[in-house]
This record gives structure tokens, sequence and C-alpha cells, in this order.
DNA sequence: GAGTTTGAAACT
DNA sequence: CAGTTTCAAACTC
């Protein structure tokens, strides 16, 4: 199995050198069971790269640093202090690793380790995308090993499991290249510095290099399209992450990896970073960070549905007969080949950068709204946040500048938004004040008898309370509502604030068997 | 929740 | 490339 990850720094940096206007990506391939049958056609060793291994004792704790040199040693059992190293790039020894389907030198590989996990840099020149590969465990269940694999690859075929065990996870921190450039840079040595912790969770950071070339058919690659798998290679394709995702993460943001298939992660954004890798979520309650899909009839192989549409296999969706997902791999290849036939450009983002001058984000190609007066989510410019452009084709478009009816629905929005957040705000005070109660009144509770929810108006509660009271009022004024609705409305709230009182009083007389 | 509307994607 | 159909999300009731 062979797993990417990418960082895109999007927004963030800007590389002058860089020819194409993406952003800068890096991935990290993760593959079990290296073999050659996806890095088949030629390509030329890349010249080394530095990089950085981190090690950390906790998921959470920041990391821990390895130095990787050219000249970095390679120890044969990690198991016990998760010690990592990565190969010297220039390394003889190491055979030439080469994606299918490219052009000589449009893949490189960077970072051949001769040990455990393997971990690889590919370049693509010319693709935002950047890629590092981890060779995890060789497994019996591997169905590429099994069948008799044309592995040329010897040296990294023999690769055993030392990270990758059950009790040892190795966490991969996305991180904005330039985050990691302004880390890198530093030349490194023959004396790879190499710590460890007494425990074995590991992270790499990988080295974010400048891609300065162009390769078309690269940049236009999908994020989640598998490259170049051989024919009944099984598990052996690349699964490519998501770059709208990965460009959420909050830095640091970490991909957990198990050699079990087993994720753990921090955060919405690791979990669906994590689905993507492997299609086989286990864990059904980690939050998802996109609305799942509903798609009926498109299979999830078309670009009408957003999971696909974004590079991301489907998971935790409501989809009917869905092939996106790596048990229908062909399927998806080939689904993403006729959408990149029909559109090159089909699953780069439709949100750019517009020309000097105009708005910083616009849609690529426009929209093209003829009801909507692109003021609804129909719009996708409107859905974006963004006004319409000059390559909009939209009718009647009222989603400009100065368009009073644009204005009347930001206000309307900030509006709702500021109330909510006053609202939970209020609400939360409210019932930290009960809480609050509950810990200091229980003596005063528990010998009042049956007087127990007035124990808890307070003055602090109700405090409280008037506040739930006036937002509540506050907003029926906003929304000009009769004084009768108001009067009905801050009644209500009334009404729910002295449930919620009672019920903490009741549950302060439940926690409190014995005396009350 | 069912039905309708909408506009992008797909198709011809 | 334009017109039509399909599709799924957004929206309304």
């Amino acid at each position: 199995m062979t797993f990417f990850f990418q960082t895109i720094p999007v927004g963030i940096t800007k590389k002058p050198t860089v020819s194409t206007a993406g952003p800068m990506i890096t991935k990290l391939i993760i593959t079990k069971a290296l073999n050659n049958k996806g890095l088949s056609s030629p390509a030329s060793v890349a010249p080394v790269v530095t990089g950085r291994v981190v090690t950390q004792s906790t998921p959470v704790t920041p990391p821990r640093t390895i130095t990787i040199g050219e000249t970095s040693t390679v120890p044969q059992n990690t198991s016990g202090n998760s010690k990592v190293a990565i190969s010297p790039l220039k390394s003889p020894s190491k055979p030439v690793q080469t994606v299918g389907g490219v052009g000589t030198s449009q893949f490189k590989t960077i970072i051949p380790l001769g040990t455990p996990p393997n971990v690889q840099q590919i370049q693509v020149p010319g693709s935002r995308f950047h890629y590092v590969r981890l060779v995890t465990a060789t497994t019996g269940s591997t169905t590429a090993q099994s069948g008799g694999s044309t592995n040329t690859n010897p040296s990294i075929q023999q690769a055993k499991p030392v990270m990758m065990n059950a009790a040892v996870r190795m966490s991969v921190p996305i991180v904005p290249a330039q985050s990691i450039k302004q880390v890198v840079p530093k030349p490194f040595t023959s004396a790879a510095q190499v710590v460890t912790t007494s425990q074995t969770p590991q992270r790499l950071i990988m080295p974010a290099t400048h891609l300065p070339q162009i390769q078309p058919n690269l940049t236009s690659l999908p994020p989640g399209t598998v490259l170049a798998p051989a024919h009944g290679s099984g598990n052996m394709g690349y699964a490519v992450l998501p770059a709208p995702y990965v460009t959420q993460i909050p830095q640091p943001a970490f991909v957990t990896l198990t050699s079990s298939s087993t994720f753990s992660t921090a955060t919405p954004i690791q979990t669906q970073a994590r689905l993507s890798l492997n299609g086989l979520s286990t864990s059904e309650a980690t939050s998802r960070p996109r609305k799942p899909c509903n798609c009926t009839r498109s299979q999830c192989l078309k670009l009408y549905c957003d999971c696909f549409a974004n590079g991301e296999f489907c998971n935790n969706c409501n989809c009917v007969n869905c092939f996106n997902n790596l048990d229908h791999e062909s399927e998806r290849l080939k689904a993403i080949k006729a959408c990149l036939d029909r559109n090159p450009v089909a699953f780069k983002p439709k949100i750019g950068k517009g020309k000097q001058g105009e708005s910083d984000r616009r849609h690529s190609k426009g929209c093209n709204c003829k009801k909507s007066g692109c003021l609804k989510n129909y719009c996708e410019c409107y859905e974006a946040k963004i006004m319409c452009s000059s390559i909009c084709k939209c009718m009647g478009c009222k989603n400009f500048e100065e368009s009073p009816e644009r204005k009347t629905l930001m206000h309307l929005a900030d509006a709702a938004e500021v109330r909510v957040q006053q609202q939970t705000a209020a609400k939360t005070k409210l019932s930290s004040q009960i809480s609050d109660l509950l810990t200091r009144t229980t003596p005063a509770v528990t010998s009042g008898g049956g007087k127990l929810p007035y124990t808890f108006v307070t003055k602090e509660v109700a405090e409280a309370t008037c506040d739930c009271l006036l937002e509540q009022a506050e907003q029926a004024e906003l929304t000009t509502q009769p004084q009768a609705v108001a009067e009905r409305l801050i009644l209500e709230e009334f009404g729910r604030c002295l449930r919620r009182i009672i019920s903490f009083a009741g549950k302060a007389k439940t926690d409190c068997p014995i005396n009350c």
C-alpha cells in the first residue's frame, strides 16, 4: 500500500522561482511491500536533498529532531529506541525508483532508505505535489508480493517492519513548504544527528524542495489519484491526499500511521487524511470535515460528487453504489482519466487568484447563474464567499461589491453570526453559573428540603438569565418582530432558562442521593 | 422529509 | 460550441 501525503501552504508562501502558480505541496507516500510495479518507467536519480526526521515521545508533544545527512547511518532495529535514519540520497547502491507513465526525470527518488521504513522523496518537476514515500513492512497478505513481484529493487523489498509495528506509530507532520525550508536549509553533514526517545512514535518532517519544472500531466493530477498502478498490483497504488484538506490543517499537524492500518489522529482534518489513506475507517466516531455526499447514480465517480471532485475517497457518506474507494481502484482511475480527458484542469481548485487589480480570489471559470442572482449557494462564487468577476457569465448578478442585496445579505449573515455567538456565550455562562452552584451550594441544597431549584437562583444565575432574555429581545428587534412575537420569544427563552435551572437542580438532587 | 429549484457536469 | 440531459446540492414548504 502506498500513501501520499501532501502539504500545501496555499496562500502562505509565494515562490518566485516556481514557474507554476500553484503552491508547493508536499506529499508522503507510504508503501507496503514496495515493488517496482508502480515505478516502472525510467527516471533519473535525483540529487540529494536534505531532510529531517523527528521523533517524539507522544503524538502531541513537540517534535524532537533528527537531522538527516547524506551519510546517515541506518539502524537495523529501531524497535527499542525508535531511531530513524535516512540513508544517503546519492547512495550508489540504491536503485533508481521511477514512476510509470511519466517521462524520464519527472519523478526522482530522493531519499531511498535501506532499512525500514524506507522513506523516499519523489520530486515531480512542475507539480505542486511533493511526494515522499514510506515503505512499510512487508506483509504476507500483500498481494503484490505473493503474486511474484517483478521487483528489481531487492534492497528495498527486503524492508522489514521496524517502526510500523502494532506499538509503533509514525506521525508525519504536515508542514508548509516554506516552514520546512526555514528549518532544513542548514547543511547536513555526515554526522547525522539522531535523537531517540524511550518511546517509539516517530515523526517525519519532509523537506519541501523547490520544483522548478513543469510537467503538465502531473500538475493536473487530481488529489486522490492513484499513480500508475500496475495490473494486479492490488493495493500497491498511490493514494494521494486531497490538497484542500491539507491546506486546512493547522500547523503543525500530523498524520499518524500504523502498520495495522489503524490511524490515530488529533484533528478532523487528519481524520480525513487518514480516511483517504486507506479508505478503511476504523473509527466511525471521528468527525469529518466535509459534508458526506449523497450520490445515487453517479457511483461517486463523476464530478457531481463532491468527494470525488475534491480528490477524496468517500467515507461515512450516504452515497449509493459508491465506487469512490480503494475497492474500485481501477474504475476510479478510469473515471479520473475520463474527467481529465474532458477537462485537464478538472481537479484543480476552482477558486484561484484573480488578475491584478481584481479580488484576490476568484472563480477560475466563473459562474453561469441565471436565476439565483448569484446570491444563493447554487452559485459557486457566492458559495465560495467571493464576488463574481468579469469572467462570470451570470445573468442578473447581484454578487458584486456595491450590490445592496449582497450587502443586506452579508449584514444579515453577520448579525446572525453575532447572535449565535452571543447566545452561545450567554448559555455557556448560565450553564457555568449553575454548574458552579452545583458544587458550591450542595450543603445548602441538602439542608434545603424541597426548595431545591430556588437554591440555584442566585445573583449570578439571575444575571445570566437576564443576558439570555436580553439577547432574545435584541434578536427580535433585529428581525423587526412585532411586539407580541418579541414578548413571546422572550418568554420562551425565560422558560428555557428556568428549565435549565430546574434540570440542574434535579441533577444535584440525583447526585446527592443520601440527603436530597 | 418530500418535493422543487438550481446550475454544474455530462452528453449529444 | 451550443443545446439538452443528468445529477446532486440547495432550497422551500
